[in-house]
DNA sequence: CTCCAAATGCAAATAAGTTGCATTTGGTAT
DNA sequence: ATACCAAATGCAACTTATTTGCATTTGGAG
């Protein structure tokens, strides 16, 4: 973890490298900025507004990939992880997994045609799920 | 919009008559909530709470779609309608629109697969553009 | 024309994230 | 080793988007 935090260019702190690592545990689930400040305030006494300014850093920096969700929090997980999407009733707010990620393939041509390195990406599909929908009208 | 408001088995009040014109005006280019309050509000005099409420019932009927940022904001736009996605550099936050989206045809198996009635999706790509990615390391 | 569930307005609350500023610290240069 | 400074942190106050409780109004079915 020190390792990969100074060859970003960050300076690799007791902070950082608690968040780090436990981020790594998740093994791809995402956290939110608070889940996250729980598991490492406990153990660093690390404040939130580090922890959301690392959140940042380690994005700019390409380590993690944030996904915003829409009650207007966010989830950050490890960069370069395996991870699928989700798809949401917008009446019940449950979600259902959908099988792999189609962007593997579609980032390096838009990554070419742009000039960006291309990070990560957000996806989240919406509809009405069987049993809303069977409910009144 | 009366007509369209009532067949979603949804009251067709003067506020959201002027939400759903003023949405239609953007020709698909999404704006928030915040915004929409400010269009309707001079119009109808319409509260900030009523256009939360009422764009989530528009939602839940599948008439407007929803798109979260990555500023903890929504936007909004008449559902259906022709749109794009962003590309977003992590680092000064520019946006450059990617053409086309994939998800047309991908929508209806998933629909297929999952029984879940499709409305729409958010789907933004994160980067570090050229400029970011030539300044200091 | 009546009636009531749905919709609205108002005001207060919440949740997530941000910012200013004083202090500390990692790691490079001496 | 030691000093040094930009980067990182802690703390507290703030902002912004959105939500909620409750009393009042209203669209539209009967």
């Amino acid at each position: 973890m020190e390792q990969r935090l100074k060859k970003a260019g960050l300076k690799a702190t007791r902070q950082r490298i608690a968040m780090m690592r436990v981020l790594a545990e998740q093994k791809g689930h995402a956290i939110t900025a608070e889940e996250l400040y729980e598991k490492t305030h406990s153990q660093t006494g690390v404040d939130r507004s580090t922890v959301y300014r690392s959140l940042t850093s380690l994005e700019e920096r390409g380590l993690v990939e944030r996904m915003d969700r829409r009650d207007g929090s966010a989830c950050y997980c490890l960069a370069g992880q395996e991870h699928s999407h989700l798809l949401m009733c917008v009446r019940c707010q449950k979600t259902v997994p959908i099988a792999g990620c189609p962007f593997h393939q579609m980032e390096e041509s838009i990554g070419a045609s742009t000039g960006f390195v291309m990070l990560g990406h957000t996806l989240e599909l919406t509809g009405i799920c069987p049993e809303c929908a069977a409910k009144h009208c």
